[in-house]
DNA sequence: TAGATTGTTAATCGATTAACAATC
DNA sequence: TAGATTGTTAATCGATTAACAATC
């Protein structure tokens, strides 16, 4: 607890379900929780869950209780960086993009979409999801001016990498990629790649071995 | 190579952005194609491209030159499943199940979405994306029917469950959940979770670790 | 032949799981 | 006390990486 835990990727991505089952046991009027409640929700090891929460937890669990649930999901959302306020910028005002923006949930997580951009004349000027869409040229000085430091990509395939040029050229630190391509990018720019091809891959392994 | 090889969730999620390569260097006229060349291109070591393709393809490279490209890419659009016919059903034309039935990829992946399904009597009776709108109602009815094996979740996060009860008691094999929660599902079912939050968590680690 | 790339076998690394003593 | 759950230390497992001989 105490001390510098590392937390690995997957993990990390684990948390966010273990989250959202935290605050419907709150909701619920639960007050404690313990690993093999967790485990056997998600259908996971007892041993797994029970690391995950140590990496968490900034105190101890009980023996016998587990954890304190209200005191788990502060940690947590202080652990996934919800308490962060991060503004992003997107770039691809198409059906996803449209989606995207339309979304109310992403403040939760920390992430404040604070305006659109897109390089068709038609759209430039209208408001998304309540944000203003801004033309293409006026990406770079944007982000510059208001400090940004996320770049959410949902163009199309043949347009994603010279979006992502811009916004490496704009003091960008990350950039969450919706675009089904590879980005080629200098090593001090992270990206965070949203495939679905990816995730269709996953599917079709489980199906095929399924089928067998 | 000819030995059935065991090819790992990770490995699996390499193959897409490979792919997407092979073709746009094929399109170039390039006929080739060696390990160290992919993996400079996507940052990773020659040994685990080398090892990739190695399961992937159907015969032994060429050592100094490399797997012919054309050969490679049916091996790979074979390995992701991209030859089969999958006819899918999705459920919740909001805005994401929009974006999701107006994208024209999914063919291309062995992917077929042939109809939609929500419980706003607005919608029902309308196409979105070229797919027609029908009753959550006829759901049930209409996987038995025309035997749909995949399902696509694409409902707020209160109604997913539900949506998966309803799939599980319609001879579906496998669920792909967009929605930011966890289904609850017997385990014969497999279950894709397409989780933004996860994602986020992973950019926001990956930030933690720069910004410090 | 020399050199680049291959496939294979072994070593390393990181994540998961097992075993078990500590505790309320 | 008895028993459930915790945290810790060690073992296992799977994926990545290293080393190297084979080959065109």
């Amino acid at each position: 607890m105490s001390s510098v835990k590392e937390i690995s990727k997957q993990a990390m991505q684990r948390l966010p379900y273990y989250l959202q089952f935290l605050k419907r046991l709150e909701e619920k009027g639960e007050t404690v929780v313990s690993s093999p409640l967790i485990a056997e929700k998600f259908g996971l090891k007892e041993i797994q869950v029970r690391k995950d929460l140590a990496i968490v937890s900034s105190v101890n669990g009980k023996p016998r209780i587990g954890f304190e649930i209200s005191k788990l999901i502060e940690d947590m959302e202080e652990v996934l960086g919800y308490n962060e306020k991060n503004e992003t910028v997107l770039i691809g005002v198409g059906s996803l993009g449209t989606a995207l923006l339309s979304y109310k949930g992403f403040n939760y997580y920390g992430l404040n979409i604070v305006a659109a951009f897109d390089s068709n004349p038609d759209k430039v000027g209208t408001t998304v999801g309540g944000k203003p869409v801004l033309s293409i040229d006026a990406l770079s000085g944007f982000c510059k001016e208001h400090g940004i430091h996320i770049g959410i990509i949902t163009v199309p395939l043949e347009h994603a990498q010279s979006v992502a040029d811009i916004l490496i050229n704009s003091d960008i630190k990350a950039i969450w990629n919706f675009a089904p391509t590879y980005l080629t990018t200098p090593s001090s720019i992270l990206v965070q790649n949203e495939s679905m091809a990816a995730s269709l891959a996953i599917l079709s392994k489980h199906l095929k071995e399924k089928l067998h």
